[in-house]
DNA sequence: ATAAAACTTGGAGTTTACTCTAAGTCAAAC
DNA sequence: GTTTGACTTAGAGTAAACTCCAAGTTTTAT
């Protein structure tokens, strides 16, 4: 798959599937004899991977530091999951804090509900 | 309350708090005679819910907007309550996918588990 | 065959959200 | 009474994560 094709269809730019690669934040991508990228079904999973990765959070460095094991073989394995592990604690602990957010808009918002009705009654009274 | 203590209590740095006030973020703060800022409960409440906002990933700028209702008084209420409404949704749909890739995070770990176990009996089966 | 489109690289620029600096004021301690 | 420390402002600087640009191929279409 050519670049365009890869950005398309994850809905990454071009731009930042270039920066990602230059980073370490996926493995480097094959070129052709022309120096084109071509993308192959495994590079596709890093990059769906990352972008879901990076949507909930995990931070740029410690998936550099991911893809680095990664690429080191199969002796990483416990390194990577010890990785992967201290990053999901972090994320479930996010998402307790969002829940406590979520619960307190709820009733923020119920508040607010309350105090609408409250208007429309005095705007109602002052009608007559 | 001083910003020494507001900022220790919440534990927001000065120039955060000085920032969020100048950007909005916060309604303004009364000075005393002398210029010094001079925070009220009230005042200590708004950073409170600033940083519990902020920290869930709600944009500054729709909390900006959100002060700025605040201040216009009671004829936003229910311009303030779509608002909240609005980021709660937004909220919620992000915890959902949050909750995808955590599920994911825990199928990965899974794997990488049963891996780490092949490991270790190749090892033993190296030493006999 | 030549113009247009798609790609390459290295490096500069942008945005967001702070964070720091400089220059100055004021109150309190010694 | 002066120096130390906390505060003020306006504006400059920084880090992270892209995003854009320039200059140069290569491929595709006419």
């Amino acid at each position: 798959m050519t670049i365009t094709e890869v950005s398309e269809k994850y809905d990454v730019s071009q731009d930042t599937l270039r920066y990602y690669e230059r980073i370490g934040l996926i493995p480097r991508v094959n070129r052709n004899k022309s120096g084109v990228r071509n993308y192959t079904e495994e590079d596709c999973n890093w990059v769906e991977f990352i972008k879901c990765m990076r949507s909930a959070g995990l931070p740029i460095e410690v998936l550099i530091e991911y893809v680095g094991l990664f690429q080191k073989g199969d002796a990483t394995i416990g390194a990577r999951r010890e990785l992967l592990t201290e990053q999901r604690k972090q994320l479930a602990a996010k998402m307790e804090d969002m829940k406590k957010t979520l619960e307190r808009l709820d009733y923020k918002i119920e508040v607010y509900e309350q105090r609408v009705v409250v208007k429309e009654r005095e705007l109602k009274r002052s009608e007559d």
